[in-house]
DNA sequence: GTGAAAGCGCTAACAA
DNA sequence: TTGTTAGCGCTTTCAC
């Protein structure tokens, strides 16, 4: 910048204004000061401004679990459109397999002094959480609640969404469900399977432990648990998946199988409508969850201090699979996921 | 950072050395300090480290089209873990429907000072590029390689993979093969056609433009298309589709009108094994796109000033869809697209 | 082993 | 309207 200002014969504050299009600028300084910049090559440091002007880095930061599962993508394209509204960019920070990452990669993204951070927790404490907030950086919680804090959240109706599911099972005669989950130390987890045992409870079914597989946590992992309750004495006539994965995992052992055992999962996904079979999906607008989040989050860094807020996005029952495809191709329409 | 060295009764120097975890403190300061630092919520800011310390961010940039696509979400997954390999951070910046915004959104991240740019180039003349490369911003192009500019590029090999594709369905005795397109104004798109004219060439067929249909961005375009060419008289009695949205779209209306026409696509993707016929796709490892060009960046953060580099990544022609489902479920396993 | 002072690149406040 | 000065929060000389 001060090589910019002696090559333009003007002092250095002129070329600031004219970096920063300031009001009172004489038209005959601009000109040599632009040259100067081309000549130069210079590039404004927006480490330096920030510095300077507050420490607003226009960045928000996002922990999620893995960028290539789509449903944290999908949350990822939401949450950058909405930033780009605000001139702001988006940091993305993976836990991918290890939770206790999670501390360590929020306390990074406060040293960089994001304006905000939007978090889909892996479940740790995040009491520690609290002084950053007090210090100026807010947070909003995406798919499941803090633990060991009170913040703006934005979940699914987990338990709604997982009654209706399992409702219908009921409704279609089934008495022995299978039910595969993730790990039960993931909050959703623990929703749905409330869900599933309040839609029992409503229809007077007996809950057995047996049909229970939990810590699913892939495709592969799915269909083995499939495989091992198709082979028992008494075998469930339908599955109750927990997530996408694991429904994908399911469907496609059934499939290999030749087994018509129904099946319902949560969670919509893009090529739904294209199974070979067919299945019913808790659908969601999965975008919403990170559109939400990230306009909540705008608004309180934008100096909102009002009391913490929870919202629920609904869900609702649809039949997927090719038996149930439209007149019309809806591929493109459909909320992704 | 005053307030803790105040609070601790020692000089802000000491306070610096102890939160650096510096070789020479005497332990007798740095309890007090980190008792000061515990009390006081002290977080040191990056943002002015970076300033002092010549404007090393560990930060990259990565520039793509949109994470809700899942070829790029698989990208920035890889790319992501590549980056916290080497203690960096990831901004990503989507460029959405228009490619304009991309000079505008690198300019950005340059002003950051990314240690380094990783892009999908949405086409745009990348020239104003070199500059900012001289002045110490590395850049690697990720699928299509920069306009106007030399640089790394990690590509995949669309001409073979598209040349294969076309061969196999030719093999399976079609000759009038539709070929459906994204805008030949994205150059996997001119090189996808290139491979196919070269089987075609290879092959003695002949070339005819009305079975060809470009510009097709999204699913649903791409289910039109092949609804208006099976309603020709002479209708295809096959489809070659450019990348794996355009083959979503075309299966799910070939499934909708019950049609047998054959099926080869670009790309392949996380469930294609569960559809509900046979598809031919063109697969490579998607991740392996986004590995090598954060590889080939951190290279050049480090210094390497050796010259450009250009990558190719294979690909190869698997049948997909339940048909071709094997003994044990693989979708845990595959590389995901 | 520790501290004082200078400065990274920029801009707000003030002076000219 | 333009330039000078000071300082954002930190770290790196270089004395002490």
């Amino acid at each position: 910048m001060k090589d910019v200002a002696e090559l333009a014969g003007v002092s250095i504050k002129t070329v600031s204004r004219v970096v920063n299009h300031a009001p009172n600028v004489a038209p005959d300084f601009v000109e040599p000061v632009l040259a100067a910049i081309t000549q130069l090559g210079f590039r404004p440091n927006d480490i330096a401004r920030t510095l300077r002007n507050g420490n607003t880095t226009s960045t928000i930061g996002l922990v999620i679990e893995d960028l290539a599962n789509p449903f944290y993508s999908t949350i990822a394209s939401a949450v950058a459109k909405v930033a780009r509204r605000h001139n702001s960019s988006l940091i993305t920070e993976s836990i991918e397999e290890d939770p206790s990452r999670e501390r360590e990669l929020i306390l990074g993204l406060c040293q960089r002094r994001v304006d905000g951070l939007l978090i889909v927790s892996a479940g740790s404490d995040l009491a520690f959480l609290r002084n950053e907030i007090e210090m100026g950086t807010p947070a909003v919680f995406i798919d499941r609640p803090p633990l060991g804090l009170l913040a703006d959240t934005v979940l699914i109706d987990n338990i709604g969404g997982a009654k209706a599911g399992f409702d219908r099972l009921l409704e279609a005669g089934h008495r022995r469900i299978g039910i595969l989950l993730d790990s039960p130390s993931i909050y959703t987890m623990r929703e749905r399977m409330a869900g599933v045992q309040a839609s029992m409870a409503a229809s007077g079914a007996v809950f057995d432990d047996g049909l229970v597989r939990n810590g699913i946590h892939e495709p592969a992992a799915a269909a083995q648990a499939v495989a091992d309750m198709l082979e028992t004495t008494s075998p469930p006539t339908a599955f109750f998946c927990g997530n996408n994965r694991i429904t994908l995992g399911a469907l496609a052992e059934l499939w290999r199988r030749k087994s018509d055992a129904d099946l319902a999962g949560f969670d919509d996904f893009e090529t739904s409508d294209l199974m070979p079979r067919r299945l019913f999906v808790v659908g969601y607008d999965n975008r919403q969850l990170g559109q939400k989040a990230a306009e909540l989050l705008f608004k309180r860094i934008k100096g909102d201090r009002s009391w913490p807020v929870k919202e629920t996005i609904p869900t609702r029952i649809v039949e997927r699979g090719v038996l149930s495809i439209p007149t019309q191709p809806s591929t493109g329409e459909r909320p992704r996921r």
